[in-house]
Formats: structure tokens, sequence, C-alpha cells
RNA sequence: GCCCUUGUAGCUCAGCUGGUAGAGCAAUUGAUUUGUAAUCAAUAGGUCCGCGGUUCGAAUCCGUGCGGGGGCACCA
């Protein structure tokens, strides 16, 4: 007689046990039609599972995130078996649901092409159309292992071996073909609907780790309506429309080439950016008390030994050597040349904290298969600051540093800032006690920032815990900047150590930040997230004087120069095309502003505005847009 | 690094099954003097990514190296 529970707090009762489905339909006909799978306890489970004790359930259809998940779960299987139908001989390793789809595993010696994936396509909808019901077997784990080695699913026999030993091994049948799974699955195969789509074909590591084989993935995606698929496929589009490599072609900004891949060569307006930005954070560093130092790019060998990198970091460094065998490496952090500068002269309590920043470049050798764009590269040049400061300065210092990152992401059009805070992990160095001191230290100034965090147990750095900032950008991806780092070990490594106000040396605490983490990396997220159009101040062409004709080219220059003197970044367009032609090219290089001077605005002193995306146009009083201008021209601090 | 894929003019791309290359835009020159997203014409422009091989003959086929893209792994 069980007595069931549902979310909105009514009770049904049954004389007998009772599926998911009749549960369903006890409820309403238009749910037993939509219903998916049922969540029982929290548990989910398949609609058919029998249900005889007392529990709470809720019947989960596309509008749960588990159900989509569930979608996905069935569209893969489906998958799975389109393939071995058409690929016979193919082995299936796993195929889970993930984010917006779901991919499977496989193991073939022949690739898959795009003319696969639609083979794969038509059969699945085929499967769909066929509408076998959905069938779940449990299997004694011996009799699994058997039947799968003995069929030569190699992947399944370890899958079966790594199902924890109070579970039960269950399978699912979707009419003939049958997969080694947890479920739940919907109950037939026409229930994934046609809203399908499969998308691409990767390589994938079995059991996602490099020293094992490679599969061949095939990811897709599947929804409830046509309109899900077609506005997740129109989001797709849109993120590629703003891929930052194709606007920071078409905005010259920059570009790479094959002598020295992953890393930039900036044109005149991207280097322009790079230099605003920099700027910018110079006044913002220098009000909150920093002092900027320069360190070397190229230092011997034996202070990266010292410093522990060589050991720890050795794979990713540039090494050089010398025509006289000396070994040098480029530098792959700023931090050990900082810990030099303070280590120049004597240190008094007095001077901490002391803070030095430094826009350091820096070269990482990264793998060839890592770098995107500015997004990944192998030089780039870090707003990096340390702060060395007594054990009881953590966490103000820690607080001021989370205050100065929202501020200057705040200015750059980031509001939603999320924080990642990891702790001690296993492999560490120092005292628990220290420990305790600088997690406790971090924790509190997250909380007085009242930020958002998630924990990442373990993760933290070998010598201190971490804070790192993720930014959500304008179509919603999460990008990680900013890290805040405690480190109480390679000041010790490298002899740092000030005075206190007894007389004796302590070593002091050093703090990592860095704001945005990389200029370059930083850039290219924020030409993404403006889609190219970038605010005004942060432009590296704020406006193009644009005469009618030729005739007003005098006009133009002179209107020209008067925004350049007043720091507005101008140039004046005389070349001979008309004036259509040159709004569309300034528009599609991004210029913010574009100023058209014809026999009106010579007439009465005055230009044409015309703004980037936006087809009104305003006239002014030149006098007035240079006021209006000049200051929105500037950095928001300055 | 690994799997797949890709590399032709400054850019975007065409070039079927092998017969040493073509378009549009950009550039240059000329005409045009234009009022809010491409004015017209002419000219010039190429180690078809590099190296090696097969072939009478390679942009095309094979091998290899390098680069790009999508993932995986890495990084954070």
């Amino acid at each position: 007689m069980p007595k069931i529970k549902l979310p909105d707090g009514k009770n049904l009762h049954f004389k007998n046990k009772v599926t998911g489905f009749q549960i369903a339909e006890k409820i309403s006909k238009s749910l037993s039609k939509q219903a998916l799978i049922i969540s029982v306890d929290g548990e989910l489970k398949d609609l058919s599972f029998e249900i005889e004790k007392d529990c709470t359930v809720k019947i989960i259809t596309s509008k749960d995130s588990e159900g989509l998940d569930a979608i996905r779960h069935d569209t893969t299987h489906i998958m799975a078996m389109a393939v071995q139908e058409i690929f016979p001989g193919t082995k299936i390793a796993i195929g889970p649901a993930i984010k917006d789809g779901f991919y499977y595993d496989f193991s073939r010696k022949e690739p898959f092409t795009p003319e696969d994936l639609e083979k794969i396509e038509k059969k699945m909808r085929e499967i769909v159309e066929m509408d076998k019901p959905t069938r779940r077997e449990v299997w004694e784990r011996k009799r699994a292992k058997d039947h799968y080695k003995k069929i030569g699913e190699d992947y399944k026999v370890q899958l079966v071996d790594s199902i924890p030993g109070d579970e039960e091994v269950s399978v699912y049948y979707h009419g003939k073909w049958y997969d080694l799974c947890r479920g739940p699955h919907l109950t037939s195969t026409g229930k994934i609907g046609k809203f399908f789509k499969l998308t691409k074909v990767s390589g994938a590591y079995w059991r996602g780790d490099s020293k094992n084989e490679m599969l061949q993935r095939i990811y897709g995606t599947s929804w409830p309506s046509k309109q899900e698929l077609e506005d997740y496929l129109k989001r797709i589009e849109e993120a590629e429309k703003r891929d930052h490599r194709k606007l920071g072609k078409e905005m010259d900004l920059f570009h790479f080439r094959e002598e020295s891949p992953g890393s930039v060569f900036w044109h005149e307006k991207g280097w322009n950016l790079f230099q605003k930005l920099i700027s910018y954070m110079r006044a913002k560093q220098d009000e909150a008390g920093y002092k900027e130092i320069n360190t070397p790019e190229i230092l011997d060998r034996s202070l990266w030994e010292k410093s522990g990198h060589w050991e720890k970091f050795g794979a990713n460094m540039y090494t050089s050597t010398t025509p006289d065998e000396k070994v040098f490496a480029i530098k792959p952090m700023n931090c050990p040349g900082c810990v030099q500068v303070f280590n120049q002269g004597l240190k008094s309590y007095r001077d901490l904290p002391l803070k030095m920043s430094e826009f350091g470049k820096v070269h990482r050798y990264e793998p060839s298969g890592a770098l995107h764009g500015l997004l990944r590269v192998r030089a780039f040049t870090q707003d990096d600051a340390h702060i060395f400061c007594s054990e009881d300065q953590i966490t103000e210092e820690c607080l001021n540093v989370t205050n100065l990152i929202l501020e200057i992401y705040r200015d750059l059009g980031f509001e939603n800032v999320i924080l990642k805070y990891s702790d001690r992990p296993d492999l560490r160095v120092g005292d628990d006690n220290v420990w305790d001191k600088s997690e406790r230290a971090l924790l509190e100034a997250i909380k007085v920032s009242k930020l958002e965090y998630s924990v990442n147990k373990g993760e933290g750095a070998f010598y201190g815990p971490k804070i790192e900032f993720v930014l959500r950008d304008a179509i919603g991806r999460d990008w990680q900047c900013g890290t805040l780092q405690v480190d109480l070990n390679l000041p010790a490594r490298l002899g740092a150590s000030f005075v206190d106000k007894d007389g004796s040396k302590k070593v002091p605490v050093m703090l990592h930040r860095a704001l945005f983490g990389s200029l370059e990396r930083f850039i290219g997220i924020l030409i993404e997230n403006y889609a190219g159009k970038l605010p005004f101040w942060i432009s590296p062409l704020q406006t193009v004087v644009i005469p009618v004709s030729s005739e007003f080219d005098n006009y133009a220059k002179e209107v020209n120069k008067k925004i350049k003197k007043n720091g507005i970044s101008s140039e004046v367009d005389l070349k001979n095309h008309n004036l259509n032609y040159k709004i569309r090219e300034h528009s599609l290089s991004k210029i913010p502003i574009l100023l058209i001077c014809g026999k009106k605005e010579v007439d009465s002193n005055t230009v044409t505005i015309r703004r980037l995306s936006s087809e009104k146009q305003e006239n002014m009083d030149l006098n007035l847009f240079l006021k209006k201008h000049s200051a929105l021209s500037k950095a928001p601090s300055n």
C-alpha cells in the first residue's frame, strides 16, 4: 500500500505496487504523455520502475534538467546502436549526456567521416521511427563480464569491473540492441523525438588518461523541441561570430604566424589597446599603493633550481644555452625575479606590506594542441604583482586585491564574477597551523567580499591556498582570469627576510596576484564579450572623420586635428571612395564613432555622428562634441 | 603531446577522376565628387606551406616535417 508524496505536498495512495508511469497517469493524462523518467526519493528511475514503499516522487519531463539529460542519454544510446549496425565490429566505451548534448566513445580502426555522421544520423532516425520499447535487465556481475569478454567489448568489461560492489549491474535493451548502463532511460526509442543532430568527431583518451589509447568520440546535441534545437544552433553560430581570431583580423589588431606559434604579432591598433589597458591598470595600481618594477626575461638556471621551477615547471620552460655553455631560462613566471628585487637591500617590518607590480612578459612552452588564439598562448604579459606582508596582514591584503579586481572588472563591463577557492592539496609544504592561518585569512576575505564562491577541495598550489576569479561574459560563458595565491614557501626558498619589531629576521608572506591574468587573454575575452564593439574609451581608434566628398577634405582634416588635440584617437579618411563605402568599411572594422562632414556641417561648424551599430544620425556642434567625448575617451579611473 | 581535419594571391574561397592556376574583395592607376553598410574600368599580383618520393608530367597521389582548426590530454 505505497503512499506517494508529490512535489506539491499532495499524497496519492495505491493499493498495490505502482510504476512511475501509472503515477503520472493518475496525476494527469498530459503529464503521462510528457513524463520521461521519475525521481523516487531523489533517485532517478525508469518510468517502469515499480514502487512498493512509501516515498516522495517527482515526474521528470523535458522541462527538468534531469529530463533533458535523460533525452540526451537516450539519444547517445541510439547513436551507439546506429553505429554498431552500420559499422559492425566497432567497440563501444562510454556515452554520457553533457552540457548541451552528448557523446559516445568508440573504438574502430577507420576514422568516422562527416559522411559517416550523416549515415549514422539517418539510421538513428529510423531507429526512432521504429519506436522500440526499452527494457532493463539486471545481470549477475560475472555473467556481464563473461558476456562482454566473449563478444570482445573490452571497454565494457573494464566498466563492469568499476561498478561499485553494492550496485546492481544493469543492461538496457532498446529493441534488440543493448548496453551496459546505470540508466535511467526513456520507455522507448521513439521518445527522444526528432530534434537531434550529430555535430563533430574527435579523439578522446579512454578514461580521460593520455596514457591510454585514443578512442573516437562522436558529439551530438538533442532537444525536446525544434525551437530549442534551433536556438542552440543559433547560439553556436553567434559565438562563432564573436571569435576573437576572426574579429582580430577584421579589426586589424594582431596576427599569428608560423615562425612563432602561440606568440602574438600585435598591430598598431591591437598594441594601442594593449597599452591602454596597461596604463589604466597602472593608474589603478598606483592608487592602490603598488610600486611597479621590472625584472629580466632571462635568468640563470640556478635561480630556477632554487625556486623549484626547474623541477616543477621545467617541462613548460624555454631554456637557452649561450656560446660559453651557460644555461639560462626564459622566465615562465615573474615571482623569482620579484623576490630578488625584494632581497636587494634590507627590509623592515615598516616596509610591509610591500606591493610590487610588474607587467612581465613570460614564456611558457605550452603543448601545441593547447594553443588557441589569444586565449592560450606561449608568450604573454601578466599584470602581475607580489605583495610581501606579515602573516597578520594576509586577510586585509587579500581583501584589497579582491576589491581591486572587482572594480577593474566592473570598469571593463563584467559585473558577474564568481570565485573559486582552492584549499590545501595533499602534496604540500609548510606546517598545518600556517595553512590554517592562510586558509582562514583567504576565506575571510572572500566572505567579506560577499561574492558567490565554490570550493575546490585540495586544489590549491603546493605552497598555499588560492582564489581564482571567474567572470561571465555577455553570452554566458565563464572565463578564468585573475588569481590570488598565498605563498609561504617561495620567500623562504629564495632567502627573503625582513627585520621585525624585535630586531629578529623573519620570512615575509608573499601574495601572488594577477588581475586580468594575461593581457593577451583578457583582450581576447574583451573582444568576444563585446563582439568587437569595444567601449569607446578602450577602442584603439575612436573616431574616423569622413568628408562627404573631396570638396570637404579641408574641413574634415581640421575636425580630425581638433579631435586629436582633445585626446581622442582619430583618423580622417580622404580616400577616393564614396560615403557608403567608407561607412561600411569602418563599421566592419568596429570604429565606435564616424563623423560625417559635408556642406551642412561646414556651414554650421558641426559634425554628423554615426555610432557603431546604429543607423541614427545625430548632428552636433563640433565644440559640443569635443566637450562631450573627450572625457568619455579616457579610462574610467583617470 | 594524441586523434581527426586542413594549408592555393594581402583576405575569403574555386580548381572533377594527375596535363605547371582562377573568382570576388583588397592593392595600384584612371575616371567619378559622391549625404549614411560595396561607383565603374584597367593593371599588377602565386616556390599552390617546406622537404622527399611515384610519374613522361604533381596544386592534385604517397611519405615526412611545419602551421591552422575541432576535440582529448595539459594549463589555469
